[in-house]
DNA sequence: CTGCAGGGGTAAA
DNA sequence: TTTACCCCTGCA
């Protein structure tokens, strides 16, 4: 672990509050000089905005350059993309203006299959607190500037790890869900770096609905938004459910109308693209 | 202060 | 297709 800085000179499509309150991650905290401070797949590392430049420093264990071109996805062109998207409709437009800073991070697969089986039928603060008392009380601790952070666990620090044990961590009926999908990953029920490797996106779905406590929505949740990176999913929760409702389907009822006619209207809108349609939706529906 | 609905779904009936 | 599920928060 090294202390090391990046600066991304002149950065387009990069705002910290798009990226970090759009609902995708769980361990970045805002700091009272306006950054945010996170840990991910063993770095802690604070990102700070001045003028149009992105200033990245902490602790890595590797290249920081590397470890945050990876992290933020800052090899795609979000422009262009966002250019594509607001050619749709007036309201992919406004949408898009509005989370114009957004980035669909690369987070680890593992950690980000934990902590979608948490956010189930829960808030935020709620899933924030849960994560963080895992990592504390299973990863490594880092220490950095006289602070410390813990690394998210392994399924391996995990192991031995009893249902009643994530109870009293406030799991609530999740905890069966997480000892399960933990033994399962382990003994290899579902091959975490075979789904990396597998293109059609279709099959790797399957294999994560295996895990218990993984559904349609979280298991879309963790294709877009883990490192396997798959833009061709279209997440369904309640509040794109009513974006998409009010937008375009307009029924009295948003509660009445099927997953499949979101699902099916969603690929003819958007395409490839409808994953990153939905975070720019969802995100722009919440903050209304 | 007590009571109760509901929250970024899933699994079982 | 409907319902219960743990825990916390907001609000009557």
């Amino acid at each position: 672990m090294k202390e090391q800085e990046y600066i991304l000179k002149n950065a387009n499509s990069f705002e910290l509050k798009d990226i970090f309150d759009c609902g995708q991650c769980f361990r970045w905290n805002e700091e009272p000089d306006g950054s945010y401070t996170g840990v991910f797949k063993g770095n802690v590392i604070n990102v700070k905005k001045i003028g149009k430049d992105v200033c990245f420093k902490g602790l890595c264990n590797g290249n920081i350059k590397g470890i945050v071109e990876d992290y933020f996805d800052l090899n795609r062109d979000y422009e262009k993309i966002k250019h594509t998207l607001a050619k749709i409709d007036k309201n992919m437009e406004t949408s898009v203006n509005h989370g114009s800073g957004i980035r669909i991070l690369n987070q680890d697969l593992w950690e980000t299959i934990i902590s979608f089986i948490i956010s189930a039928n829960n808030n935020i603060p709620r899933i924030k607190g849960i994560i963080e008392r895992i990592s504390k009380n299973y990863g490594d601790k880092i220490v950095w500037e006289g602070k410390e952070y813990y690394s998210f666990p392994t399924a391996k620090q995990l192991e031995n790890v009893t249902v009643e044990e994530y109870r009293k961590l406030g799991l609530g009926f999740r905890d069966i869900r997480l000892y399960e999908t933990t033994k399962m990953i382990l003994d290899k029920k579902v091959d975490l770096e075979k789904l990396k490797k597998e293109p059609n996106t279709l099959i790797v779905r399957e294999e994560l609905l295996k895990l218990s406590g993984v559904g349609p929505k979280v298991a879309d949740c963790i294709l877009l938004f883990s490192d396997l990176k798959r833009f061709d999913v279209f997440p369904i929760d309640v509040w794109v459910r009513r974006v998409m409702n009010d937008l375009y389907i307009k029924e009295a009822d948003e509660t009445k109308v099927s997953k499949k006619r979101i699902e099916t209207l969603a690929k003819e809108k958007f395409g490839d693209l409808q994953g990153l349609a939905q975070q720019y939706l969802f995100y722009w529906r919440r903050e209304a």
